[in-house]
DNA sequence: CGCTATCTTGAGTAGCGTCAAGTCATGTGG
DNA sequence: CCACATGACTTGACGCTACTCAAGATAGCG
């Protein structure tokens, strides 16, 4: 007698999910509670949910059931205007907290798309609210949160609104290595999990125009590019383009 | 004998200063709370604050002491890069509640300057986190506001990343007469508070982009503008300016 | 009434978008 | 295992949009 089929089709709905064994926890909703508060949020997360490459998490308009966070892989969410036209407005990776945009109408507002293939963790909505007020610390995590992604968005607006096409670039693996290093990968060297179409759409920019200032940078020995291998050979560099040249 | 030296000098800490007797009330924080619920929030505004035409309500890097709600008048935030390079994050007007960029890291991100005398209701952090753990809807409404303040900014990434000069100052104008409209002022006539520079720094243009933009309106006969006073003669053909090119 | 800040308009230019050709990587079916 | 198809990326040539620089008009304020 044969073990069933085998780790293929796990059941990740059925997996304990507790946040207080998560090893993304310092980086997550739960940042900073203290054990006795982090028990008390462990029935946060009613399940985890696998999202393939390509596959939705959500998309703009769907009534606001759970926000997700990211256990694993790369994600992207879009904004659509009426006219069809879409931008990338974020790219998300473990320990991101997505969907805080369907608070405020109960439907979501964008686009949420696998880069690769994922892992998030489900938060009905409801019970974020109920257990936020039972646990101040964990309602003050979600405002801070929520903070955070305000002040990231005027981060963008900056970029979009005041910089050149290179300036933006370096700003992007700036932030791209700064966010890798703190989840403990290597600030210098990473694979990029998005097209150059969709750099561009993100930093407002065409994908020609990525193109060619990846290639500026290279020629520059700043950096080392290979599709979506990149190598920063010169943070320092890399970080002197954002200033000067105003 | 003759009375106190008159209004001018009226001490508008003093005043009494209730959510539920405010005309703002529906625009506010406070938008659908039940009249039991309003009750309880009154102690939520301390003080009412004046903030006259130059001066900041609050600067980048101040600690979070409050938030604010704009009883009347019209401001501006503004975003800072390490080397002086500045943008303009918002236009803020009656109703709009400020200062949510601070509850991440405890220290204001951006500057807010009034563009005209105004006057704001003092909104201490402690007392609302603690008042909206007691009234549901309160955190459910902060909630709200927090979210709309996310999708205001994706909004905004949209028009900077993928808006022509002529498409964004048509969002801009569309905009701001849909935020007229909804106070129960004129959608078709008023006056800007703010110089050409500041909406170009909003809008990511330079002055001289966002005059010639004004005047290619007018020939249009879409607006007549003289100077900051505005009068929108065709908005369906505003709106048209968003669409069609591309 | 004059000073200053703001706004308008013009002329020339730089940067990025557009169009197009060609290379490279990946995966699929024979 | 290789040939081929497809999508992603690079690079070049050219054009348009918005920026820069500059001069002049207009409004607000002391």
């Amino acid at each position: 007698m044969k073990n069933l089929p085998a780790p293929a089709v796990v059941d990740f709905g059925r997996l304990r999910v507790a946040c207080s064994s998560c090893s993304l926890r310092e980086l997550c909703l739960p940042a900073g509670l203290e054990a006795r508060e982090m028990e008390k949020i462990d029935r946060l997360v009613n399940q985890r949910r696998r999202v393939r490459k390509g596959e939705h998490l959500y998309r703009a308009g769907a009534p606001l059931a759970a926000l997700y966070a990211i256990r694993s892989g790369f994600m992207k969410s879009c904004v659509l205007y009426e006219d069809g036209r879409e931008q990338v407005a974020g790219f998300h990776m473990m320990g991101d907290l997505l969907g805080m945009d369907a608070i405020g109408g109960g439907r979501h507002m964008s686009d949420t798309v696998a880069l690769e293939d994922c892992e998030v963790c489900e938060i009905p909505f409801p019970v974020l609210q109920r257990l936020s007020r039972e646990v101040p610390s964990l309602q003050h995590q979600l405002h801070r949160v929520m903070s955070r992604e305000i002040v990231r968005d005027y981060g963008v607006m900056l970029l979009l609104g005041s910089m050149k096409a290179e300036e933006r670039l370096a700003a992007f693996l700036l932030n791209l290595s700064q966010r890798f290093s703190a989840r403990g990968y290597s600030p210098t060297e990473f694979n990029l999990r998005m097209t150059r179409q969709e750099i561009g759409s993100y930093l407002g920019l065409k994908l020609e125009t990525v193109s060619r200032s990846f290639s500026a940078f290279q020629e520059q020995k700043l950096i080392k590019v290979r599709q979506r291998h990149v190598c920063i050979l010169d943070l320092a560099g890399l970080r002197a383009m954002l200033g000067p040249p105003r």
